[in-house]
DNA sequence: CAATAATTTCTGAAAATACAGAACTTGCTG
DNA sequence: CAGCAAGTTCTGTATTTTCAGAAATTATTG
């Protein structure tokens, strides 16, 4: 397992990013990796390559598998475990997605749902009570096109796919749609 | 400048997520505070409510207002600087957006296509390659959506946002459309 | 049921980050 | 231009996070 300059210079970028995206760089460091070899990598694979220890690297692997972003293949005849990145590029997207929305997300909106319970008490109380709410609702908003991506059936994600930045344009026509016919 | 117990746990919250959204836990219950306030606050406000050091607020205050957060407020007679949050939560939402892109995306797109093009060197990197590939397509996706939200106006936004969950809708609908007109 | 390969958990050191409080700067006001 | 209030930057300490390597555990094979 060596690395060429150019996987090598993603796996690191992918590392320095990885903070943001949830996950420490090693952890960043070894999805990149897997994602980009095409064949399944082991432990010791990950350890030697990247230089980091074995016991490192089995945290990271049980940190990616929290994030089920990982495939386990057994290779028959040798004790050791292979993995490789589970789905495409796209399911990996979305599994962050959805992760992400679980724990960050949710807390807050269960937080904010607690609180909005609750009779403010003061003028104070009344005017932070209308921000959480429109907080509350701006988050509830975003969980629900999060999971209508994650349920969204694939021929709907190509289409979406293939709209890209003709969502606008859509949305123009939808306008129209409601205007004329404001039964749903 | 004394919080309630609903506002305080807010505040307490929303720094415990902070980190999550790219700045630390001081941060994020400052900027809280300063939403849930319907009076602009300044410094030392924070700094008493919070039990922050003066310094470490003057730190956040340069950090939210790099990520355009805050809006200052002078009142006439008074020496001091006082904040409000900047425009509405919806505002807050495409300000964050925006910035992490910048941060996050927009680097790691810029590797990519550098990178891509390189002539991969030998069958590791042809498949190491056509992932990168694949992963700056959706980085570019992504990106193209998040300008569409930035640069629509707001009676688009306000029927995006009605349009909730029913985006599904939306999409099965166009899939008919596009069948029938293929021409774009 | 040893022998050993593979993996996980533990422990403490190292590095990074966050923060208080002091020192310093800026700019107003008389 | 002295005096002071507000704001900023610096410095060292505390906290948190990351990580290597050792120790312990689990699994596999003859």
């Amino acid at each position: 397992m060596t690395m060429t300059p150019q996987i090598e210079a993603f796996v690191y970028h992918f590392g320095e990013m990885g903070s943001r995206w949830g996950f420490n760089r090693t952890v960043g460091q070894m999805y990149a990796l897997i994602v980009l070899s095409e064949h399944p990598l082991c432990a010791n694979d990950l350890s030697e390559a990247l230089k980091i220890s074995r016991g490192n690297v089995s945290m990271g692997l049980k940190e990616l598998q929290s994030w089920r972003l990982l495939q386990e293949k057994r290779v028959p005849g040798d004790r050791k475990e292979y993995f490789t990145a589970a789905g495409s590029i796209w399911d990996m997207a979305i599994r962050v997605l959805e992760e992400r929305r679980r724990r960050e997300v949710d807390p807050t909106l269960s937080l904010l749902r607690d609180t909005l319970l609750e009779k403010p008490s003061n003028d104070q109380e009344v005017y932070a009570q209308e921000k959480m709410q429109e907080i509350h609702d701006l988050l509830e908003l975003c969980g629900g096109w999060a999971d209508e991506l994650l349920t969204m059936p694939p021929s709907k994600l190509k289409t979406l796919m293939k709209l890209g930045s003709g969502m606008g344009k859509v949305l123009e026509f939808t306008d129209k749609l409601t205007l004329r016919s404001p039964d749903t």
